[in-house]
DNA sequence: TCCCCTAAACCTGTCATACAGCTTTTGGGA
DNA sequence: TCCCAAAAGCTGTATGACAGGTTTAGGGGA
Protein backbone atom coordinates (compact mmCIF):
# COMPACT_ATOMS: atom_id res chain seq x y z
CA UNK A 1 0.00 0.00 0.00
CA UNK A 2 3.15 2.24 0.57
CA UNK A 3 4.74 3.92 -2.11
CA UNK A 4 8.07 3.50 -0.30
CA UNK A 5 9.29 0.50 1.67
CA UNK A 6 10.81 -0.55 5.21
CA UNK A 7 13.99 -0.83 5.45
CA UNK A 8 13.18 -3.67 8.16
CA UNK A 9 10.77 -1.84 10.62
CA UNK A 10 11.69 1.60 10.63
CA UNK A 11 9.36 4.33 10.97
CA UNK A 12 9.69 5.15 7.44
CA UNK A 13 7.57 8.66 8.40
CA UNK A 14 6.74 9.56 4.72
CA UNK A 15 5.75 6.49 3.74
CA UNK A 16 3.51 6.71 6.49
CA UNK A 17 2.34 10.43 5.41
CA UNK A 18 2.12 8.82 1.87
CA UNK A 19 -1.03 6.18 3.26
CA UNK A 20 -2.20 8.64 5.41
CA UNK A 21 -2.98 11.53 2.70
CA UNK A 22 -4.57 8.20 0.01
CA UNK A 23 -6.59 7.54 3.09
CA UNK A 24 -7.59 10.99 3.38
CA UNK A 25 -8.52 11.32 -0.53
CA UNK A 26 -10.43 8.11 -0.19
CA UNK A 27 -12.65 8.74 3.30
CA UNK A 28 -13.49 12.32 2.81
CA UNK A 29 -14.26 10.72 -1.42
CA UNK A 30 -12.46 13.93 -3.00
CA UNK A 31 -12.22 14.21 -6.41
CA UNK A 32 -10.30 15.89 -8.91
CA UNK A 33 -9.91 19.43 -8.59
CA UNK A 34 -10.88 19.09 -4.44
CA UNK A 35 -8.23 20.93 -2.12
CA UNK A 36 -5.82 19.08 0.36
CA UNK A 37 -5.21 20.55 3.59
CA UNK A 38 -2.07 22.74 3.71
CA UNK A 39 0.76 21.68 3.86
CA UNK A 40 1.80 23.25 7.64
CA UNK A 41 -2.04 21.64 8.17
CA UNK A 42 -1.19 18.02 7.31
CA UNK A 43 2.12 18.57 9.22
CA UNK A 44 0.21 19.06 12.56
CA UNK A 45 -2.22 16.71 11.88
CA UNK A 46 0.11 13.93 11.01
CA UNK A 47 2.93 14.96 13.62
CA UNK A 48 5.42 15.37 10.99
CA UNK A 49 7.66 17.97 9.65
CA UNK A 50 6.58 19.91 6.77
CA UNK A 51 9.68 18.70 5.06
CA UNK A 52 8.51 14.73 5.82
CA UNK A 53 4.68 16.02 4.37
CA UNK A 54 6.38 17.66 1.38
CA UNK A 55 8.52 14.49 -0.18
CA UNK A 56 4.95 12.54 0.42
CA UNK A 57 2.99 14.96 -1.45
CA UNK A 58 6.06 15.11 -4.12
CA UNK A 59 5.50 11.49 -4.06
CA UNK A 60 1.65 11.45 -4.59
CA UNK A 61 2.46 14.52 -7.59
CA UNK A 62 4.99 12.04 -9.27
CA UNK A 63 2.22 9.41 -9.12
CA UNK A 64 -0.59 12.06 -10.31
CA UNK A 65 -2.59 11.40 -7.22
CA UNK A 66 -2.57 15.41 -6.80
CA UNK A 67 -1.59 18.21 -8.35
CA UNK A 68 0.89 20.97 -6.91
CA UNK A 69 1.15 24.57 -7.77
CA UNK A 70 2.86 27.39 -5.91
CA UNK A 71 0.84 29.43 -3.71
CA UNK A 72 -1.60 26.89 -4.21
CA UNK A 73 -3.25 24.01 -1.86
CA UNK A 74 -2.50 20.77 -3.35
CA UNK A 75 -5.18 19.25 -4.87
CA UNK A 76 -6.38 15.94 -6.14
CA UNK A 77 -6.02 15.17 -9.50
CA UNK A 78 -6.65 13.39 -12.61
CA UNK A 79 -5.12 10.25 -13.53
CA UNK A 80 -2.93 10.67 -16.53
CA UNK A 81 -0.42 8.24 -18.91
CA UNK A 82 2.96 10.12 -18.47
CA UNK A 83 3.62 8.95 -14.91
CA UNK A 84 3.03 4.91 -16.29
CA UNK A 85 4.83 6.74 -19.74
CA UNK A 86 7.88 7.61 -17.29
CA UNK A 87 7.84 3.90 -16.11
CA UNK A 88 7.43 2.17 -19.43
CA UNK A 89 10.70 3.93 -20.22
CA UNK A 90 12.28 2.91 -17.21
CA UNK A 91 11.44 -0.77 -17.59
CA UNK A 92 13.04 -0.29 -21.25
CA UNK A 93 15.97 1.33 -20.78
CA UNK A 94 16.92 -1.09 -17.95
CA UNK A 95 16.06 -3.53 -20.47
CA UNK A 96 13.33 -4.98 -18.00
CA UNK A 97 10.75 -4.54 -20.89
CA UNK A 98 11.97 -5.12 -24.71
CA UNK A 99 10.26 -3.46 -27.52
CA UNK A 100 8.73 -6.70 -29.00
CA UNK A 101 7.07 -7.16 -25.69
CA UNK A 102 5.62 -4.15 -26.08
CA UNK A 103 4.37 -4.72 -29.08
CA UNK A 104 2.65 -7.68 -28.11
CA UNK A 105 0.99 -5.72 -25.49
CA UNK A 106 -0.01 -3.13 -28.23
CA UNK A 107 -1.38 -5.35 -30.59
CA UNK A 108 -3.68 -7.53 -27.81
CA UNK A 109 -5.08 -4.09 -26.55
CA UNK A 110 -5.94 -2.20 -29.38
CA UNK A 111 -7.64 -5.23 -31.21
CA UNK A 112 -9.95 -4.73 -28.64
CA UNK A 113 -9.32 -0.92 -28.53
CA UNK A 114 -10.68 -1.24 -32.53
CA UNK A 115 -13.73 -3.25 -31.86
CA UNK A 116 -14.97 -1.70 -28.93
CA UNK A 117 -14.21 2.19 -31.08
CA UNK A 118 -16.65 0.76 -33.75
CA UNK A 119 -18.91 -0.12 -31.46
CA UNK A 120 -19.15 2.58 -28.95
CA UNK A 121 -17.65 6.21 -31.01
CA UNK A 122 -18.97 9.36 -31.36
CA UNK A 123 -19.89 10.24 -35.03
CA UNK A 124 -17.01 13.41 -34.01
CA UNK A 125 -14.37 10.73 -32.55
CA UNK A 126 -15.32 8.50 -35.94
CA UNK A 127 -14.30 11.72 -38.06
CA UNK A 128 -11.47 12.21 -35.94
CA UNK A 129 -10.02 9.49 -36.21
CA UNK A 130 -10.43 8.92 -40.04
CA UNK A 131 -9.28 12.86 -40.18
CA UNK A 132 -6.10 11.55 -39.19
CA UNK A 133 -5.53 8.39 -41.31
CA UNK A 134 -6.17 11.06 -44.20
CA UNK A 135 -3.55 13.33 -43.18
CA UNK A 136 -1.15 10.22 -42.71
CA UNK A 137 -1.60 10.28 -47.13
CA UNK A 138 -1.63 14.28 -47.07
CA UNK A 139 1.55 14.64 -45.15
CA UNK A 140 3.27 11.62 -46.74
CA UNK A 141 7.01 13.33 -47.67
CA UNK A 142 7.08 14.42 -44.12
CA UNK A 143 7.81 11.58 -41.95
CA UNK A 144 7.39 13.47 -38.75
CA UNK A 145 3.93 14.74 -39.30
CA UNK A 146 2.90 11.44 -40.43
CA UNK A 147 4.47 9.94 -37.01
CA UNK A 148 2.30 12.22 -35.18
CA UNK A 149 -0.70 11.28 -36.92
CA UNK A 150 -0.41 7.61 -36.64
CA UNK A 151 0.38 7.75 -32.80
CA UNK A 152 -2.84 10.42 -32.68
CA UNK A 153 -4.92 7.99 -34.99
CA UNK A 154 -4.04 5.13 -32.86
CA UNK A 155 -4.96 7.39 -29.54
CA UNK A 156 -7.91 8.53 -30.98
CA UNK A 157 -9.40 5.21 -31.35
CA UNK A 158 -8.30 3.92 -27.94
CA UNK A 159 -10.38 6.94 -26.56
CA UNK A 160 -13.49 6.21 -28.57
CA UNK A 161 -13.41 2.70 -26.64
CA UNK A 162 -14.22 4.41 -24.01
CA UNK A 163 -12.51 2.46 -21.54
CA UNK A 164 -10.02 5.20 -19.93
CA UNK A 165 -7.94 2.16 -18.49
CA UNK A 166 -6.80 1.14 -22.40
CA UNK A 167 -6.20 4.69 -22.54
CA UNK A 168 -3.82 5.30 -20.01
CA UNK A 169 -1.86 1.96 -21.33
CA UNK A 170 -1.65 3.36 -24.43
CA UNK A 171 -1.11 6.57 -23.80
CA UNK A 172 2.06 5.53 -21.77
CA UNK A 173 3.83 3.48 -24.55
CA UNK A 174 3.70 6.70 -26.80
CA UNK A 175 7.40 7.62 -25.43
CA UNK A 176 8.70 4.86 -26.96
CA UNK A 177 6.83 4.48 -30.11
CA UNK A 178 8.31 7.99 -30.77
CA UNK A 179 11.31 6.28 -30.78
CA UNK A 180 10.34 2.96 -32.29
CA UNK A 181 8.98 4.57 -35.10
CA UNK A 182 11.03 6.33 -37.32
CA UNK A 183 12.92 2.89 -37.73
CA UNK A 184 9.95 1.14 -38.76
CA UNK A 185 9.00 4.18 -41.50
CA UNK A 186 12.81 3.76 -42.81
CA UNK A 187 13.05 0.21 -42.71
CA UNK A 188 10.27 -0.29 -44.92
CA UNK A 189 11.97 -0.65 -48.44
CA UNK A 190 9.29 1.47 -51.00
CA UNK A 191 6.70 4.04 -50.70
CA UNK A 192 4.69 1.43 -52.37
CA UNK A 193 4.63 -0.20 -48.47
CA UNK A 194 4.36 3.01 -46.73
CA UNK A 195 1.47 3.67 -48.68
CA UNK A 196 0.11 0.07 -48.18
CA UNK A 197 0.42 1.18 -44.14
CA UNK A 198 -2.07 4.02 -45.02
CA UNK A 199 -4.34 2.12 -46.32
CA UNK A 200 -4.58 -0.20 -43.77
CA UNK A 201 -5.33 2.80 -41.37
CA UNK A 202 -8.24 4.04 -43.05
CA UNK A 203 -9.42 0.29 -43.96
CA UNK A 204 -9.38 0.39 -39.52
CA UNK A 205 -10.85 3.95 -39.62
CA UNK A 206 -13.88 3.04 -41.62
CA UNK A 207 -14.73 -0.23 -40.23
CA UNK A 208 -14.79 2.14 -37.04
CA UNK A 209 -17.53 4.30 -39.08
CA UNK A 210 -19.36 1.42 -40.07
CA UNK A 211 -19.64 0.26 -36.38
CA UNK A 212 -18.33 -3.40 -38.07
CA UNK A 213 -16.04 -4.28 -34.84
CA UNK A 214 -14.75 -8.00 -35.80
CA UNK A 215 -13.42 -6.26 -39.17
CA UNK A 216 -12.17 -3.18 -37.23
CA UNK A 217 -9.85 -6.17 -34.77
CA UNK A 218 -9.03 -8.01 -38.07
CA UNK A 219 -7.60 -4.70 -39.94
CA UNK A 220 -5.36 -4.09 -36.88
CA UNK A 221 -4.08 -6.81 -36.71
CA UNK A 222 -3.01 -6.92 -39.97
CA UNK A 223 -1.32 -3.76 -39.51
CA UNK A 224 0.38 -4.86 -36.16
CA UNK A 225 1.35 -8.02 -38.59
CA UNK A 226 3.16 -5.51 -40.71
CA UNK A 227 4.71 -3.23 -38.75
CA UNK A 228 6.01 -5.59 -36.53
CA UNK A 229 7.64 -7.54 -39.55
CA UNK A 230 8.79 -3.85 -40.50
CA UNK A 231 10.46 -3.76 -37.47
CA UNK A 232 12.13 -6.84 -37.75
CA UNK A 233 13.28 -6.49 -41.16
CA UNK A 234 15.21 -3.41 -39.43
CA UNK A 235 16.69 -5.82 -36.79
CA UNK A 236 15.23 -3.98 -33.88
CA UNK A 237 13.41 -6.76 -32.51
CA UNK B 1 8.57 14.28 -20.08
CA UNK B 2 8.78 15.89 -16.45
CA UNK B 3 7.10 14.15 -13.72
CA UNK B 4 5.72 17.68 -12.57
CA UNK B 5 3.61 20.10 -14.51
CA UNK B 6 5.16 23.83 -15.15
CA UNK B 7 3.09 26.46 -13.80
CA UNK B 8 3.42 28.91 -16.51
CA UNK B 9 6.86 28.90 -17.33
CA UNK B 10 8.39 28.89 -14.01
CA UNK B 11 11.36 27.11 -13.08
CA UNK B 12 10.16 24.24 -11.18
CA UNK B 13 13.42 23.08 -10.13
CA UNK B 14 12.29 19.29 -8.92
CA UNK B 15 10.77 18.99 -12.55
CA UNK B 16 14.45 19.89 -13.77
CA UNK B 17 16.34 17.54 -11.05
CA UNK B 18 13.88 14.30 -11.65
CA UNK B 19 14.52 14.89 -15.69
CA UNK B 20 18.54 15.34 -14.75
CA UNK B 21 18.28 11.98 -12.56
CA UNK B 22 16.60 9.97 -15.38
CA UNK B 23 18.78 11.63 -17.85
CA UNK B 24 21.56 10.39 -15.74
CA UNK B 25 20.51 6.81 -15.76
CA UNK B 26 19.96 6.48 -19.41
CA UNK B 27 22.63 8.16 -20.39
CA UNK B 28 25.30 6.32 -17.73
CA UNK B 29 23.39 3.02 -18.89
CA UNK B 30 22.39 2.28 -15.05
CA UNK B 31 20.97 -1.29 -14.39
CA UNK B 32 18.92 -2.26 -11.33
CA UNK B 33 21.27 -1.94 -8.08
CA UNK B 34 23.45 0.81 -9.22
CA UNK B 35 24.19 3.74 -7.20
CA UNK B 36 23.20 7.21 -8.29
CA UNK B 37 25.41 9.77 -6.84
CA UNK B 38 24.56 11.01 -3.34
CA UNK B 39 22.34 13.43 -2.75
CA UNK B 40 24.87 16.24 -1.99
CA UNK B 41 26.89 15.66 -5.18
CA UNK B 42 23.42 15.98 -6.81
CA UNK B 43 22.93 19.01 -5.00
CA UNK B 44 26.21 20.67 -6.09
CA UNK B 45 26.00 18.94 -9.95
CA UNK B 46 23.00 20.45 -10.83
CA UNK B 47 22.95 23.48 -8.54
CA UNK B 48 20.15 23.06 -6.30
CA UNK B 49 19.72 22.75 -2.64
CA UNK B 50 19.60 19.18 -1.23
CA UNK B 51 15.89 19.85 -0.57
CA UNK B 52 15.62 20.00 -4.47
CA UNK B 53 17.18 16.73 -5.01
CA UNK B 54 15.68 14.74 -2.36
CA UNK B 55 11.99 15.79 -3.61
CA UNK B 56 13.30 14.73 -6.84
CA UNK B 57 14.47 11.35 -5.22
CA UNK B 58 11.32 10.64 -3.67
CA UNK B 59 9.23 11.19 -7.03
CA UNK B 60 11.28 8.88 -9.11
CA UNK B 61 11.42 6.38 -6.00
CA UNK B 62 7.20 6.89 -5.83
CA UNK B 63 7.59 5.35 -10.09
CA UNK B 64 10.14 3.16 -8.53
CA UNK B 65 12.81 4.36 -10.70
CA UNK B 66 15.22 4.88 -7.76
CA UNK B 67 14.73 2.80 -4.75
CA UNK B 68 15.69 4.86 -1.45
CA UNK B 69 17.12 3.81 2.01
CA UNK B 70 18.66 5.21 5.28
CA UNK B 71 22.64 5.75 5.01
CA UNK B 72 22.48 3.85 1.35
CA UNK B 73 22.70 6.00 -1.86
CA UNK B 74 19.97 5.51 -3.95
CA UNK B 75 19.74 2.97 -6.32
CA UNK B 76 18.21 2.26 -9.48
CA UNK B 77 15.36 -0.07 -9.37
CA UNK B 78 13.06 -2.87 -11.02
CA UNK B 79 10.17 -1.97 -12.35
CA UNK B 80 7.65 -3.17 -9.93
CA UNK B 81 3.63 -3.02 -10.17
CA UNK B 82 2.79 -1.63 -6.97
CA UNK B 83 2.61 2.06 -7.80
CA UNK B 84 0.77 1.40 -10.76
CA UNK B 85 -1.61 -0.15 -8.81
CA UNK B 86 -2.13 3.05 -6.80
CA UNK B 87 -2.65 4.87 -9.69
CA UNK B 88 -5.21 2.73 -10.87
CA UNK B 89 -6.82 2.55 -7.10
CA UNK B 90 -6.67 6.15 -7.10
CA UNK B 91 -8.30 5.97 -10.84
CA UNK B 92 -11.25 4.12 -9.44
CA UNK B 93 -11.48 6.03 -6.24
CA UNK B 94 -12.19 9.28 -8.14
CA UNK B 95 -14.59 7.45 -10.42
CA UNK B 96 -12.66 7.80 -13.45
CA UNK B 97 -12.06 3.95 -13.68
CA UNK B 98 -15.06 1.75 -13.22
CA UNK B 99 -15.24 -1.95 -11.93
CA UNK B 100 -16.12 -3.40 -15.74
CA UNK B 101 -13.47 -0.98 -17.51
CA UNK B 102 -10.90 -3.25 -15.19
CA UNK B 103 -12.58 -6.57 -15.94
CA UNK B 104 -12.70 -5.90 -19.85
CA UNK B 105 -9.52 -5.04 -19.58
CA UNK B 106 -8.14 -8.25 -17.63
CA UNK B 107 -10.27 -10.29 -19.82
CA UNK B 108 -8.34 -8.44 -23.02
CA UNK B 109 -4.92 -9.20 -21.84
CA UNK B 110 -5.50 -12.54 -19.50
CA UNK B 111 -7.06 -14.22 -22.88
CA UNK B 112 -3.48 -13.21 -24.48
CA UNK B 113 -1.35 -14.39 -21.37
CA UNK B 114 -3.57 -17.74 -21.27
CA UNK B 115 -2.90 -18.00 -24.90
CA UNK B 116 1.12 -17.43 -24.47
CA UNK B 117 1.45 -18.87 -21.14
CA UNK B 118 0.18 -22.62 -22.79
CA UNK B 119 3.20 -21.90 -25.66
CA UNK B 120 5.90 -20.54 -23.23
CA UNK B 121 5.33 -22.00 -19.62
CA UNK B 122 8.54 -24.13 -17.63
CA UNK B 123 7.07 -26.87 -16.72
CA UNK B 124 7.44 -25.69 -13.00
CA UNK B 125 5.37 -22.64 -14.01
CA UNK B 126 2.42 -25.09 -15.12
CA UNK B 127 3.07 -26.81 -12.16
CA UNK B 128 2.84 -23.89 -9.83
CA UNK B 129 -0.29 -22.41 -11.63
CA UNK B 130 -2.56 -26.11 -10.97
CA UNK B 131 -1.17 -25.83 -7.97
CA UNK B 132 -3.09 -22.74 -6.72
CA UNK B 133 -6.15 -24.13 -9.16
CA UNK B 134 -5.98 -27.18 -6.79
CA UNK B 135 -5.71 -25.13 -3.41
CA UNK B 136 -8.40 -23.13 -4.69
CA UNK B 137 -10.57 -26.85 -3.97
CA UNK B 138 -8.96 -27.58 -0.85
CA UNK B 139 -9.85 -24.63 0.79
CA UNK B 140 -13.07 -24.02 -0.41
CA UNK B 141 -14.43 -23.31 3.11
CA UNK B 142 -12.13 -20.62 3.47
CA UNK B 143 -12.77 -17.97 1.29
CA UNK B 144 -10.28 -15.29 1.83
CA UNK B 145 -7.47 -18.64 1.07
CA UNK B 146 -9.35 -18.97 -1.86
CA UNK B 147 -8.99 -15.59 -3.35
CA UNK B 148 -5.41 -15.24 -2.50
CA UNK B 149 -4.87 -18.69 -4.37
CA UNK B 150 -7.15 -17.03 -7.75
CA UNK B 151 -5.40 -13.78 -6.82
CA UNK B 152 -1.88 -16.05 -7.58
CA UNK B 153 -3.22 -18.04 -9.87
CA UNK B 154 -3.68 -15.14 -12.44
CA UNK B 155 -0.63 -13.86 -11.40
CA UNK B 156 1.56 -17.38 -12.03
CA UNK B 157 -0.25 -17.24 -15.70
CA UNK B 158 1.03 -13.99 -16.44
CA UNK B 159 4.09 -14.36 -15.27
CA UNK B 160 4.32 -17.67 -17.42
CA UNK B 161 3.25 -15.35 -20.33
CA UNK B 162 6.73 -13.86 -20.84
CA UNK B 163 6.10 -10.35 -20.95
CA UNK B 164 6.56 -8.30 -17.79
CA UNK B 165 4.22 -5.24 -19.26
CA UNK B 166 1.53 -7.68 -19.14
CA UNK B 167 2.63 -8.98 -15.61
CA UNK B 168 3.08 -5.35 -14.64
CA UNK B 169 -0.42 -4.37 -15.67
CA UNK B 170 -2.27 -7.29 -14.46
CA UNK B 171 -0.89 -7.07 -10.92
CA UNK B 172 -1.72 -3.48 -10.91
CA UNK B 173 -5.05 -4.79 -10.49
CA UNK B 174 -4.63 -6.84 -8.24
CA UNK B 175 -5.73 -4.66 -5.55
CA UNK B 176 -8.78 -3.66 -6.67
CA UNK B 177 -9.46 -7.25 -6.95
CA UNK B 178 -8.84 -8.09 -3.53
CA UNK B 179 -12.24 -5.18 -3.07
CA UNK B 180 -14.42 -6.46 -5.27
CA UNK B 181 -13.97 -10.26 -4.90
CA UNK B 182 -15.73 -11.29 -2.04
CA UNK B 183 -18.65 -9.67 -3.32
CA UNK B 184 -18.72 -11.95 -6.73
CA UNK B 185 -18.55 -15.03 -4.69
CA UNK B 186 -21.08 -13.82 -2.30
CA UNK B 187 -23.29 -13.47 -5.11
CA UNK B 188 -22.83 -16.81 -6.51
CA UNK B 189 -26.04 -18.65 -5.61
CA UNK B 190 -24.89 -22.04 -4.62
CA UNK B 191 -21.93 -24.03 -3.77
CA UNK B 192 -22.27 -26.02 -6.99
CA UNK B 193 -21.59 -22.62 -8.69
CA UNK B 194 -18.70 -22.09 -6.92
CA UNK B 195 -17.34 -25.18 -7.85
CA UNK B 196 -18.58 -24.95 -11.54
CA UNK B 197 -15.43 -21.80 -11.17
CA UNK B 198 -12.75 -24.05 -9.57
CA UNK B 199 -13.12 -26.49 -12.68
CA UNK B 200 -12.73 -23.56 -15.12
CA UNK B 201 -9.74 -22.63 -13.02
CA UNK B 202 -8.63 -26.07 -13.30
CA UNK B 203 -9.33 -26.22 -17.40
CA UNK B 204 -6.89 -23.06 -17.90
CA UNK B 205 -4.75 -24.69 -16.17
CA UNK B 206 -4.52 -27.82 -17.67
CA UNK B 207 -4.82 -25.96 -21.58
CA UNK B 208 -1.49 -24.16 -20.37
CA UNK B 209 -0.09 -27.22 -18.98
CA UNK B 210 -0.59 -29.07 -22.11
CA UNK B 211 0.44 -26.33 -23.75
CA UNK B 212 -2.88 -26.11 -26.03
CA UNK B 213 -2.97 -21.92 -26.30
CA UNK B 214 -6.87 -21.78 -27.96
CA UNK B 215 -8.06 -23.54 -25.26
CA UNK B 216 -6.75 -21.68 -23.07
CA UNK B 217 -7.49 -18.58 -24.55
CA UNK B 218 -11.35 -19.97 -24.36
CA UNK B 219 -11.60 -21.49 -20.93
CA UNK B 220 -10.14 -17.80 -19.56
CA UNK B 221 -12.75 -15.97 -21.81
CA UNK B 222 -15.42 -18.57 -20.14
CA UNK B 223 -13.76 -17.97 -16.76
CA UNK B 224 -14.73 -13.93 -17.19
CA UNK B 225 -18.31 -14.40 -18.53
CA UNK B 226 -19.08 -16.37 -15.28
CA UNK B 227 -17.17 -13.63 -13.39
CA UNK B 228 -18.95 -10.92 -14.79
CA UNK B 229 -22.31 -12.36 -14.63
CA UNK B 230 -21.74 -12.61 -11.01
CA UNK B 231 -20.53 -8.92 -10.40
CA UNK B 232 -23.74 -7.86 -12.23
CA UNK B 233 -26.02 -10.03 -10.11
CA UNK B 234 -24.64 -8.48 -6.95
CA UNK B 235 -25.41 -5.13 -8.60
CA UNK B 236 -21.58 -4.15 -9.01
CA UNK B 237 -22.11 -3.13 -12.62
C1' DT C 1 -27.83 45.32 -3.40
C1' DC C 2 -24.25 43.80 -6.25
C1' DC C 3 -19.81 43.98 -8.34
C1' DC C 4 -15.10 44.98 -8.52
C1' DC C 5 -10.71 45.92 -6.73
C1' DT C 6 -7.12 46.00 -3.42
C1' DA C 7 -4.73 44.77 0.62
C1' DA C 8 -4.02 41.35 3.84
C1' DA C 9 -3.68 36.64 4.91
C1' DC C 10 -2.43 32.33 3.38
C1' DC C 11 0.42 29.07 1.14
C1' DT C 12 4.06 26.83 -1.51
C1' DG C 13 9.00 26.58 -3.38
C1' DT C 14 13.54 26.89 -2.22
C1' DC C 15 17.52 27.45 0.76
C1' DA C 16 20.66 26.68 4.88
C1' DT C 17 21.81 24.25 8.95
C1' DA C 18 21.82 20.61 12.33
C1' DC C 19 22.01 16.05 14.06
C1' DA C 20 20.67 11.04 14.83
C1' DG C 21 21.34 6.75 13.02
C1' DC C 22 22.42 3.58 9.27
C1' DT C 23 25.95 1.93 5.67
C1' DT C 24 30.27 1.66 3.46
C1' DT C 25 35.06 2.13 3.43
C1' DT C 26 39.48 2.14 5.44
C1' DG C 27 43.23 0.56 7.89
C1' DG C 28 45.31 -2.09 11.37
C1' DG C 29 45.94 -6.41 13.84
C1' DA C 30 46.06 -11.39 14.07
C1' DT D 1 45.12 -13.11 3.84
C1' DC D 2 41.16 -12.41 6.57
C1' DC D 3 38.54 -10.15 9.95
C1' DC D 4 37.05 -6.46 12.73
C1' DA D 5 36.57 -1.94 14.49
C1' DA D 6 36.88 2.88 13.81
C1' DA D 7 36.15 6.50 10.74
C1' DA D 8 34.03 8.51 6.97
C1' DG D 9 30.05 8.89 4.18
C1' DC D 10 25.20 9.31 3.60
C1' DT D 11 20.26 9.55 4.37
C1' DG D 12 16.01 10.78 7.25
C1' DT D 13 13.99 14.19 9.82
C1' DA D 14 13.43 18.72 12.02
C1' DT D 15 13.57 23.84 12.26
C1' DG D 16 13.67 28.46 10.67
C1' DA D 17 13.61 31.82 7.04
C1' DC D 18 12.02 34.30 3.06
C1' DA D 19 10.53 35.23 -1.89
C1' DG D 20 6.82 35.07 -4.63
C1' DG D 21 2.33 33.13 -6.05
C1' DT D 22 -2.87 32.56 -4.69
C1' DT D 23 -6.99 33.13 -2.12
C1' DT D 24 -9.90 35.67 0.78
C1' DA D 25 -11.99 39.45 3.08
C1' DG D 26 -13.52 43.88 3.17
C1' DG D 27 -14.30 48.36 1.47
C1' DG D 28 -15.69 51.49 -2.13
C1' DG D 29 -18.34 52.60 -6.07
C1' DA D 30 -22.33 52.07 -9.17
Amino acid sequence: MLATQLTGTSPDFVGGAVAAIARLIREQDLKPGDRLPAEAVLSKDLQVSRTVVREALRSLAALRLVELGAGKRPTVARLNDDAFGLMIEHGVVIDQIDIQQIYDARRTIEARTAALAALRRSEAEAQLILAHADAMATDFHRPEKVMEHDIAFHLAIARASRNPVFALILGAFQNVTRETWPIGWRSRSSDADRHAMNTLHREIGQAILTGDPSAATSAMNQHFDISLKALVTAGLI
